[in-house]
DNA sequence: TTCAACGCTTTTGTATACATTGAAGCGACT
DNA sequence: AGTCGCTTCAATGTATACAAAAGCGTTGAA
């Protein structure tokens, strides 16, 4: 493996994580010290991160931690909307039925088992990185799915701004057991609106349920 | 201005405008020689151009540019629709309904003028521009914001796939000033109409009016 | 004659030394 | 006393030298 691409994980592992908060500057030889890699394949890194929109550069004063706060989590959705809703319709119509079938099923099933747990809770955001997964192979578009990544690292950023509960998650089960369901179904109408109504709900929690890192605008 | 950023600007107007053609080998040492950069800035503005898009990375071999066929007008088409349909609506809900009445008039008026002069083709290309910029603003949404803005990058290799006619400029500019009357007269569902409506003539024409760049996947 | 392995060449990947720019602090002038 | 400008310093930006890896050609043997 490069040692940019170590760099770069390493990095966005943690700003994604919450470990480097929005507003740290990322100095190039602390950061390259800290890695244990030099600063020319630091230096790509950053420029990387900085491609995702997870750092910016300022000049002269150098690259600091993007900001991440409430006024931008719906500009977030409304991005997501755009982008999962026509999703949807596309894996709707050309996805195969049985794949989607399955995800229903293994969804309905993870609704009855999750808890509190924090395996459990990991292992429900993995089968929904699944099903994400699925929708893009049935879309089958390199620039849906560039823009989706993209958006996804923010999203799973954001994720932390709210605290989910056993409720929460049990009720996005359902929610994603339907889109998977109208997908199977071949019916694009119906997974436009399970889609829109899953982010309708998703963004409701996050704003009604904001967690403790609230004041990262400083 | 950055050595870093010279070579970038210099290598996306290249690939954007067709000089190097897709497939074509960037050697690091051969760009860096021919843009007068170092390798340094010049690896930086490969690794810029790869996450845009515009290039790959193959591991031993090289920067190829990336390929653009036919196929991929309609993936590219497909996340226009998403983004642009979206940004129509947010624009007719909270857009400065003078400002996009004032770019009703300017098309109205360029539709009258166009000629296949390459200026005023140009001109138009401007004003066109100009309209996607002010749905920018009134969306203000830095995450729709960037996705437009690679997307467009991508539009714009595209373009040179077809061949603009005065014919197909005069009804574009209709399209547009549809486009803009709706937004000014603050109707988010004429405004999305009006936008797929555009889209789908725009890509109709693209499919239909091929250019000689059609021998790209070699 | 064909396949495989070895080595050479060309390429990218990394490190470090140097240049340059911008920012902050201090001083002098108004 | 406030502001403008200069100096200094620390950070990024660039260049080049070195290392490593991958391709390709050649040569050998089966």
């Amino acid at each position: 493996m490069r040692a940019s691409d170590k760099a770069y994980e390493a990095l966005r592992t943690d700003i994604v994580e919450w470990r480097l908060r929005p507003g740290t500057v990322l100095g190039e030889v602390e950061q390259a010290e800290r890695l244990g890699v030099s600063r020319t394949p630091l230096r790509e890194a950053l420029a990387r991160l900085s491609a995702d929109g997870l750092a910016v550069q300022l000049r002269g004063r150098g690259t600091v931690v993007s900001d991440v706060s409430f006024e931008h989590v719906d500009d977030l959705f409304a991005l997501r909307r755009a982008l999962e809703v026509e999703s949807a319709r596309i894996a709707a119509t050309q996805g195969d039925p049985a794949i989607f079938a399955s995800l229903r099923d293994r969804f309905l099933e993870a609704r009855s088992s999750i808890s509190g747990q924090a395996a459990n809770r990991e292992s429900y955001y993995l089968l929904a990185a699944e099903l994400d997964q699925c929708i893009d192979e049935a879309v089958n578009n390199r620039y849906i799915e560039q823009s989706l990544r993209s958006l996804r690292v923010h999203l799973a950023r954001v994720r932390r701004l709210a605290q989910d509960d056993p409720q929460r998650l049990a009720t996005s089960a359902s929610e994603h057991a339907a889109i998977a369901e109208a997908i199977a179904a071949q019916n694009p109408q119906i997974a436009v609106a399970a889609t829109q109504l899953h982010l309708h709900h998703s963004l409701e929690h996050i704003k009604n349920h904001a967690g403790s890192e609230r004041d990262t605008s400083k």
